[in-house]
DNA sequence: GTATTTGTTCAAATTTTATTGAACAAACCG
DNA sequence: CGGTTTGTTCAATAAAATTTGAACAAATAC
């Protein structure tokens, strides 16, 4: 029997290799490894939702590379497991879609990667101040209190900006 | 003779410990490497300019090292060379002082970091659009498209939320 | 129950990135 | 001029991140 499109067709063509490319590039950018773009790029231009082992065949990836992608992709809201997984009958195996709202991704990249960081800048440039008044030399504490007072006004700012950021890409 | 203070003390105390660490994750989290959260750390709390061989000594790092950070810091605008170089007298050597404003760090980032790619990325995707229309299966054709135009929309945001980043970071 | 399919985990191998250090160039000095 | 200081470049090395693959677990089928 041969198969219906649900990703089993092997090759990747030209277009999608493009497209792979891009997401492998955009996601550099953002610290991610090359894996996820291909991952995320893959479940991008395919009209139905496929399954960990249609990327492992299509991406020529290993499964432990699948299964690790798959879970940040998940964690950071850019891909959904479906439910209804598309060709019908009593399939156990999860297919994945991606999200493609830029909202979502956005959402998803700022609480899993940006937040946590500005959160532990915060406390630790905290904990600088705290630092900075126990100095003895007077002349150097107020320099030290000035540039922590600063870094504090850094983080205060990047925090300010992230909700505007998502409001702006939610359309 | 005793040297004055030039960052010619040659220890790390711990506050400057420290900051070199936040520093360090900081820039980790914009994509570039340790080294160059150490130098411009450790100017960061410096009181007076540093040369490279301060550096050199205090951070025990490379030559190499040290050039080739302060140079991606000078594209970046992180850090100015200093004119009058802070010890008076004839003196040849380079020193270097970082720039604290977060405006001007935030402007230096997307210019050198972001903006490329985005150009990068406009023009990849003008490409896949035309690949697209290339398609044959009418029904995978208009898929191609939708997703194509869907990539374009992202760029588009990303480009219109930068200057508002800049805007709201400039105080 | 055993066999099979699907997916996860993690140590080892690989690949990529960052750092070193030595050779080199440029500028100044005497 | 030759000698010294300052800084850059880049091939070799070290370090870090990513990927693999095999062992394992969990769920279903028979």
């Amino acid at each position: 029997m041969q198969e219906l499109d649900h990703g089993t067709r092997q090759e990747i063509d030209s277009i999608e290799r493009e497209v792979l490319a891009v997401f492998v590039d955009g996601v550099r950018v953002l610290g991610l490894p090359p894996s996820i773009g291909e991952i995320y790029g893959l479940l991008f231009i395919s009209q139905s939702p496929l399954s960990l082992d249609d990327l492992v065949k299509r991406l020529k990836i290993s499964k432990g590379s699948a299964s690790q992608g798959l879970r940040t992709l998940k964690s950071l809201g850019a891909v959904r497991e479906t439910n209804g997984n598309g060709n019908g009958n009593g399939e156990r195996r999860t297919y994945y879609e991606p999200a493609v709202e830029l909202k979502r991704l956005v959402g998803g990249f700022i609480r899993e990667q940006i937040r946590p960081h500005l959160d532990s800048g915060r406390h630790k440039i905290k904990r600088l101040g705290d630092l900075a008044n126990g100095e003895s030399d007077p002349d150097r504490r107020k320099f030290l209190l000035e540039r922590t007072d600063r870094l504090d006004h850094w983080i205060r700012n990047g925090g300010r900006v992230l909700p505007i950021i998502q409001r702006i890409l939610g359309q």
